[in-house]
DNA sequence: GAAAGCTGTTCGGCAATGCCGAATGCCAAA
DNA sequence: TTTGGCATTCGGCATTGCCGAACAGCTTTC
């Protein structure tokens, strides 16, 4: 392990959490290194363009360059790639939005969304980072986990976000079961109040899960029991192409199990 | 300069630039320091996030970990934060979408993207980073540039992205002349064929250029005599609404003509 | 089928590198 | 004016990260 790159991204992360701007002070403090440490990191992040400081106070804050390098990611991601002409599919389809995700961590991170179409003002919500217990997506991704990872997770942090969000292991771990025996994950209001998602696991060429795609939008439209069923089978059909497209064998969902 | 993080941002700049996966040995090759040393770099890397290790290849490609920072960016960004009603009301009044972005080195970064309201199928542009000789966002800001930092412009590269797109450095000059006068820039199909844009600056608390706003559109739309004139004037009125958002003062466009 | 070439990876020792304590210069508030 | 807090610079110690060479796994080639 490098111990300078580990800190300056230390740094990185301290500044994303952290209020708007901080001083080299401060960020030396929370993150435990000696004040000219830490400003010698920022000197060559800022010389990169990943952090910029205020030339008034003095403070850093992050930069433009780390923009860039995201968009990389995305483009490069094949998974999200793939996924742009379905999502759109769907979302036109269901008449809702629909969202593509991956899991880093404990987190779902939104790497596609397609827009509920003819809608009015929506907020985009890619990058956007949701805990895994909380939405249909991080469900259907962390059902077809392999089981050790799977209960990694659910020992992990589960935090609530909603009074509707489930934080216990156990009803956790029960929904995982049936969402395996279904092929979709729910959430109802547990990301958002009055917002519902339908979610289906996305697999790839060695048949593992590498994500999830799936339709959000409101409780009323979502959830009654017709259309609950309609979305539900939309969103696992339209999974199931999409793991197809990147090579997956038909029998994925199944050996995952674990 | 702390050396390691230069080296561990050149890694990742190359596998942003490169195609989707890079081996440790042509990584090594292509930013010349020696194979365990990237290897290293990698692996600090990979355990933060910011890189991908493709299990079956063995090489390595940009991670999610990069998202999340460029969000929180994003997020943290005073101009975005502010511009987003602003942008949102200039693309419902003026039926066009609209870009909001800032120079990075000799680059535009769109840094929020208002849709055309109602339209069909948009591409989102937030992250994209533009030649700013190519774009009516570009000259807007350059053209309210610190005279030396114009020079500079001027002297780098000018990429050619259409045929339309200016690369002389003296016919540029006279257009940001122009801009000045006027308070907006224009662009004719110089970024992408069939698409015109119209920019002006956007300036902070200390009077300096921080970035631009402006519609981006078809140019039978946006570049009529008749549209080009009224899309202008609003173009013009909401970017000096949201400079004094910012808190810059009255005369702030003046004084910045270096 | 063997062997050569290519990967990513590990090891150990040299010294360059980045680290820190203390001192500096700067600004703004008291 | 003084004081406190800030970002920044300096110089020497030793930790840290660097590289050459060797390893292990793989596909390609003969």
């Amino acid at each position: 392990m490098v111990q300078a790159v580990h800190r300056a991204i230390h740094v990185l992360r301290e500044l994303a959490t952290a209020t708007p701007r901080l001083g080299v002070t401060e960020l030396a403090d929370r993150i435990g290194v000696a004040k000219p440490t830490v400003h010698a990191l920022l000197r060559t992040l800022e010389a990169e363009g990943m952090v910029v400081q205020d030339r008034e106070t003095g403070k850093y804050q992050l930069g433009p360059g780390l923009v860039t390098l995201g968009n990389a990611y995305l483009d490069s991601h094949e998974l999200r790639t793939r996924a742009v002409t379905w999502a759109d599919l769907l979302a036109s389809q269901a008449g809702a939005a629909v969202w593509v995700g991956v899991l880093t961590d404990h987190h779902v991170l939104v790497v596609h969304h397609a827009f509920r179409p003819g809608g009015s003002v929506q907020v985009l919500e890619t990058g956007a980072s949701l805990p895994w217990n909380t939405c249909a997506l991080g469900k259907a991704i962390a059902a077809f986990l392999p089981a050790e990872r799977r209960t990694e997770l659910l020992a992990g942090e589960l935090p609530r976000v909603t009074g509707a969000s489930i934080v216990d292991p156990a009803r956790l771990t029960t929904q995982l079961d049936r969402v395996r025996e279904i092929g979709y994950a729910l959430d109802d209001q547990e990301l958002t109040l009055g917002d519902a998602g339908i979610a289906a696991p996305v697999f790839d060429r060695t048949g593992e899960v590498v994500g999830g795609l799936g339709l959000v939008g409101p409780v009323e439209r979502l959830l009654t029991e017709s259309a609950r069923q309609e979305c539900a089978i939309a969103v696992r059909e339209v999974a199931r192409s999409l793991s197809r497209d990147l090579g997956a064998p038909r029998n994925a969902g199944l050996r995952a199990c674990g």
